[in-house]
DNA sequence: CGTTACCTTGACGTAAACGTAAGCTTGTGG
DNA sequence: CCACAAGCTTACGTTTACGTCAAGGTAACG
């Protein structure tokens, strides 16, 4: 599989080799990963092995690459709106395609589309729930009141 | 592209008036939560076995008030957030309580607040990813032009 | 050289959220 | 009266997203 640097404009110079020092943090262990995205080792060899990361491998480890942990984010982030980690996965492959095929390019661009008017639905969806329950707790402060009024706290 | 207009009750009965049932529609059969709302009867029980809906009995049916169809609502907006059905259970306690004590209802506006505050939270979240993804189908909407003018295929 | 500390790959367990199939009740119509 | 549709309960199956051992590799430390 050919792969595709994103097309971010990175400014800082990958530094590969560094002897040993305090890591260029371009390449992190597990450990570091589970520290600095609160999740288990466990869930990133679940990632992985489902095709949502793919960290390299030094040896047996695995070093998880700065594309890696960008992935990771948007999993996390796909995961608080409730899409499941396959949908998340579709997701991440049009985050990613930078040298695609026309026709592919064209498929994903639309999927993308869809995604778009699918977050959008969601965020109107959202707004309105949040009136909702802004009017929910303004009518609870009333209520309050009142009773604050009619019976004074202890 | 779901819901219709109202679904026409295809039963035998549409009898205007019949004994003693002074409610319109407020109740409703499983069958016709069902065709109403497109989910599964199994899953109305299921919501009634973990305390999200309270449907009265008829004998041995259920009959799904108003209350029932609200709070319905609520669980799948709920859901489509990515909120548990526990999550959600909490949430309805508080749409829910019109007549509490007053600590309780402290709590549960307290609860509330909070909940609001993750909703709005989460907005914010959304608004970034979809500017994000705005961004991103910007990049593939020129990269497209940019092989549609090179290579002007079909 | 042994111990410790991580890391690895299975493999099985689990909670959530239903699906599905079996078998019992009930009302309604031919 | 009997069949049949609709509901009901009970209970086991399924999928998703990991948790939790078990058994073993490897590098560094003392």
């Amino acid at each position: 599989m050919p792969d595709s640097s994103l097309p971010m404009p990175k400014s800082p110079t990958p530094d590969p080799e560094k002897s040993e020092s305090p890591a260029p943090d371009s390449l992190m262990t597990i450990r570091e990963m589970v520290e600095t995205y609160g999740v288990t080792a466990r869930t990133l060899r679940f990632y992985e092995a489902k095709e949502l990361l793919a960290p390299i491998r030094e040896g047996q480890k695995r070093l998880f690459t700065r594309r890696d942990r960008a992935r990771l984010k948007l999993i996390l982030q796909g995961k608080r709106f409730g899409f499941s980690l396959e949908e998340i996965r579709q997701l991440l492959d049009l985050y990613d395609m930078g040298d695609q095929q026309k026709t592919q390019l064209r498929a994903t661009y639309e999927l993308g589309q869809r995604h778009l008017a699918n977050l959008k639905a969601k965020r109107d969806e959202l707004d309105a729930a949040i009136a909702d329950l802004t009017e929910q707790l303004e009518w609870g402060a009333r209520k309050l009141a009142e009773l604050e009024a009619r019976n004074p706290a202890k």
